[in-house]
Parts: C-alpha cells; sequence; structure tokens
RNA sequence: GGCCCGUUCGUCUAUCGGCUAGGACGCCAGGUUUUCAUCCUGGUAAGAGGGGUUCGAUUCCCCUACGGGCUACCA
C-alpha cells in the first residue's frame, strides 16, 4: 500500500508552532516511506475564513522546507485540494448516506435546539441529540414521508445528521490509535453530529472523512483534539463500507507554565514567538526573532518525538531517516523557549556562514552602511559561533562598522588608568609601524614590548579593547584590529584618549 | 457535569519486569578565552498517591488525585 498523509488546516489565521508540528510529522512520515505528503485546505466554514491565511501556510511550510507534494498551488491527481470546490461531492455522499439509513434530515431550528439545550442545562443535565431522543425531534425519521416532503418543498432549511448510533449496532467500539494504542468508546454516549449544515456545506466531520477516503490517504496523523471524534470518524467510514486509515493522533503542545494548550495569544504573553512567521505588526515570527528554520523543525520534531539514541541535533534529512510512530510520546509537552533558543544557537554555529552574512548585509543595507569588499565575512567568521540568534547579530558586530561613541562606564572606571593615554600612544606607534596588520604580528610586537618595558599586558588590552569596541566585550581585540585595519584602529584609539 | 487521553528531574525525554533511574535544556561551580560569549569538565534535580500481580515493579492491573482534550449548523 502506498503511504500518503495529509495536512489539513483550516485557514483561520496564521498557523502555529502547534499546527507546524503536525505538518511536521506528516512530512516526516510521508518522505520516511517514500510517500506522499499533501496539504488540504478545511475551508468549509465560510464565516471563519481569513484572508491570507491559505498564502501563510504555503509560505511557512515553503520555509521550514516540509513543502506538500500536493497542494492547492501544486495540484496532484486527487484534487481540488480546497474543501470549498469539492462541495457537491460532499452533498452527494451524505445523500447516499440518508439513503442506507445511516443519516438523515433534521429540521430543527437552532433556537429550538438551544431551548432544549438551555432546559437540560437547568436541570443539571446536557441535552444530546442521539437515539435517546431523535424520535422526538423533528426530523425525516420523526416524521413520515409527506411531510418531509411537504417540508422540503416549503424550502424548510435542514441539516443532515449522521445516525452514530442505533440499538442494534455494538456499544464498545475498539479502535487502534498508532500513539495511544487501543481506545474503547461507547459508542451510544455519541451524539448525532451535523454532517452537512443548512447552507449545504458540509461540517469537518464529513469533508475530512471523504476527502480522506477520495484522496486515498492511508495514515491520518493529527492533533490530540481529534481523539474524541476518531470514533465518528471510524463509524463514518463504516456507513461508506470504506476502509478507514490508520490513525495517529499527535499529543498537544501546552504552554510553557500555567494551565492549558498553547495559544496564540501566549506569544504575547510570554514573550516569544508562536508563529513560525510575521503574520502582522502584532504577531510577529520565528524567523523574525532570528531563528533558523531546521532550528525549530529540530526543536518542535522532539517536542513529543524522540529518536531513539541520545543524539539530538538533526537535520530534516537526518528526521527524515529517523522518524517512526512508534517514537511519539503520548503526554503532551511544554513549549520551551529557552530549549528552543538552544537548539537555534546550536544549528546556527554550523550553517553554512553565507547565511548568516547575508542576514548581515540587509542589517547594514537598513543603516546605509557600506562596508569594504571582504569585510562581512571577516566578520561572521568571528562572531557566528557568539551568536543565539540571527538578531543578536547587530549586537555582535556593530563596532566592526560603527566607531563607538560612548563607552561603557563601568568599564572605564575600572580599566581607564592614569597612564593608559601614555601606554595607549605607544601602543599607537607600535600599530604604525607593524609590518602588516594581521592579529598574530600585532599581538606578537605589543607582547613583546608590554614585556620589555614591564607593562602588564591587561594595562594594554582592556583600554584597547574599549577604544576599539566601546565595552568589554567582543572577540580577539587583534582579530578585530586586523578586521578594522591600522588607519581605522588609529583613530578610535586617539579619540578614546580624546574622551577618556 | 459527561466522555476520552495522559502522569519519570523545573522543562523536553530514555527505560518496553532486574535501576547505583540515563541524556538534553535551564540553573550552580570550575576550566579555557588577559574581555564578553562560545567551548570543555563537574554538580543540582524525578517515575503523583494507595492497593494489587510477581522472587522482583518506574515498567503490568485496579482505585484515587492531578493535568490535558472534547462536549457547536468551528475546525
Amino acid at each position: 500500500m502506498s503511504i500518503r498523509v495529509r495536512f489539513a488546516p483550516s485557514p483561520t489565521g496564521p498557523l502555529h508552532i502547534g499546527g507546524v508540528r503536525t505538518a511536521l510529522y506528516n512530512y516526516l512520515f510521508a518522505k520516511k516511506h517514500k510517500g506522499v505528503f499533501v496539504l488540504r485546505v478545511e475551508d468549509t466554514d465560510q464565516n471563519r475564513y481569513v484572508n491570507g491565511a491559505e498564502a501563510y501556510i504555503a509560505k511557512t511550510l515553503d520555509w521550514l522546507g516540509i513543502n506538500p507534494d500536493e497542494s492547492p498551488n501544486n495540484p496532484g491527481a486527487f484534487g481540488p485540494y480546497r474543501q470549498s470546490e469539492r462541495k457537491t461531492g460532499y452533498l452527494q455522499h451524505a445523500e447516499a448516506l440518508v439513503k442506507t439509513g445511516n443519516a438523515y434530515l433534521a429540521f430543527d431550528t437552532a433556537a429550538a435546539l438551544q431551548n432544549l439545550r438551555e432546559a437540560a442545562e437547568k436541570e443539571g443535565e446536557r441535552f444530546i441529540y442521539n437515539w435517546e431522543n431523535r424520535n422526538d425531534l423533528k426530523n425525516s425519521l420523526s416524521l413520515n414521508a409527506a411531510e418531509v416532503e411537504a417540508l422540503i418543498e416549503s424550502k424548510t432549511p435542514y441539516v443532515i445528521r449522521f445516525k452514530s448510533y442505533s440499538s442494534k449496532q455494538q456499544k464498545p467500539l475498539h479502535m487502534t490509535d498508532m500513539v495511544r494504542g487501543e481506545v474503547v468508546v461507547d459508542t451510544s454516549l455519541l451524539d448525532d453530529k451535523i454532517i452537512v449544515k443548512q447552507d449545504g456545506m458540509p461540517t469537518y466531520h464529513l469533508a475530512n472523512v471523504v476527502d480522506d477516503h477520495l484522496m486515498e490517504i492511508s495514515h491520518v496523523i493529527r492533533g490530540e483534539e481529534w481523539l474524541p471524534s476518531m470514533a465518528l470518524h471510524i463509524l463514518l467510514y463504516r456507513a461508506f463500507d470504506w476502509k478507514a486509515p490508520v490513525f495517529a493522533h499527535v499529543p498537544l503542545i501546552l504552554k510553557p507554565s500555567g494551565k492549558g494548550k498553547l495559544s496564540k495569544r501566549d506569544g504575547e504573553k510570554f514573550g516569544f514567538p508562536v508563529f513560525p512567521l510575521e503574520w502582522n505588526e502584532n504577531t510577529t515570527g520565528f524567523k523574525e526573532s532570528g531563528y533558523l528554520p531546521e532550528a525549530l523543525v529540530n526543536y518542535l520534531a522532539l517536542l513529543g518525538w524522540n529518536a531513539g539514541g541520545e543524539e539530538e541535533l538533526f537535520s530534516l534529512k537526518e528526521l527524515v531517516s529517523l522518524f517512526s510512530l512508534e517514537g511519539i510520546t503520548k503526554a503532551g509537552g511544554r513549549f520551551d523557549p529557552e530549549r528552543c533558543k538552544w537548539f537555534n544557537q546550536q544549528h546556527l554555529h554550523k550553517v553554512d556562514s553565507r547565511v548568516v552574512e547575508r542576514w548581515l548585509d540587509k542589517l547594514l543595507q537598513e543603516r546605509d552602511i557600506k562596508p569594504m569588499q571582504g569585510i562581512t565575512s571577516a566578520v561572521v567568521s568571528l562572531v557566528q559561533d557568539r551568536l543565539t540568534l540571527l538578531t543578536d547579530l547587530w549586537d555582535e558586530t556593530h563596532f566592526f562598522f560603527v566607531a563607538p561613541v560612548r563607552y561603557d562606564e563601568k568599564a572605564v572606571r575600572k580599566q581607564w588608568k592614569e597612564e593608559t593615554p601614555q601606554i595607549l600612544t605607544t601602543v599607537m606607534n607600535l600599530i604604525e609601524n607593524a609590518s602588516d596588520n594581521r592579529p598574530e604580528s600585532l599581538s606578537a610586537s605589543i607582547k613583546l614590548w608590554a614585556n620589555e618595558n614591564g607593562v602588564k599586558l591587561g594595562m594594554i588590552m582592556a583600554p584597547l579593547r574599549i577604544a576599539l569596541v566601546g565595552a568589554l566585550k567582543g572577540p580577539d581585540v587583534f582579530a578585530i584590529c586586523g578586521v578594522l585595519g591600522k588607519a581605522e584602529c588609529l583613530q578610535r584609539i586617539a579619540t578614546a584618549i580624546d574622551k577618556n
């Protein structure tokens, strides 16, 4: 059997990392088994449709490098890939279910049902539309054929409900989930879910089952919030007399602290991104926050799944070869921003330096700085393994491009001694007269002079750093000298002597 | 409330009946770097509670507690 999986988001807003991880697991599983990864857009709810959300999803998957093999933009043989474009098919399938007695027309108004619900609540109970009361309600089961005909004739709005249980059926339904093992549900407790809404659009449950069947989906890998619906879906497959796919419900991603699953608002609340890409001014993404896609992928893959060994730094390719449904954890996992950052740091140190250079080029452009040829790559090689986020880049490199205008007060107070100007003047001479400005040459000549004249190196290094960087931080001073060049170094030292 | 799922260091996780419970993040300490960061070394810290089953339970079963999800003409 060929493996076909799908990621089926609804375009109601930006994807958040929970959705991203579901997509990732689907992708990994598909690629691992040389199968097909499908993107299907579940836009059956017109009211919640958000413009731009579908494009956002596509952009996100592209950024992460987990592109679908079949999608609305890149259709395969199982299209259309938007549920809104598959409307007629659903209706026919629902009607087929009515014909076989597995579904029925329900004419109850929303208001009538609301009343029943409120009444039940007053009694401390819950109203469930199911086998116990469906014959007392207004539907094609309780009404006779002529009455039903008349209602349809008069254009009375109706929905189609699925007959989830009748006394003939077996109550305990045993199902298998790849993550959870056997799951048992008492089907007599299920309600008769609406499968076609008044507007003729299918609800998720119908659309999902029909599409998964028509698109020949072999494995349904989705979030645990769907576990309670698995029974309904399996019952639907049975009613259609279709073979059900294999199910795997992956655990949810929870808030870093406090209660509940991670929500779209938690980003602002906790101060970290929950969206892969920027959505609007108020919701920044991982990308804009300086994360590498491979780091996000790596972190997310390991939140709820483990590769078996003790290694945990993986490329997407490695994840593909390692992935298996068996390694998925059962319990929900808290999103840990610190750990996510650490993965980014590790990937950032390994990534091709040109990626960092491009980011730096952008920063320079924004500031209208035109660096000398070749300098950015020299700078990046000096700072790359000092970065945690790409957004740290300016902090780590600004002094290569802009001379310090202020000096760290505390550093000056502590390191700028009375004799410092004099020493630095000599250092200027040494730099000026050095045969070249290679870090080793400068280092050697300054160390030699210090040694010969009984000056402690500390008296030189710290002030020199302050003069060049403006603070006691950054890569090796002589390396910085080398990048800045003699003239710039001399000027900065002179300025520092002047100002301090 | 009902139904379903879950529960190992603060967090992510390993263990598929033999455990001195392993790794990673974080945190702490030390080392390298005459700076800061990186990096290295070490330390800290856990199987919710109670019953069974068993020679032996973190591992299997039951109960309780706690956590999570679902309970819409949303997905």
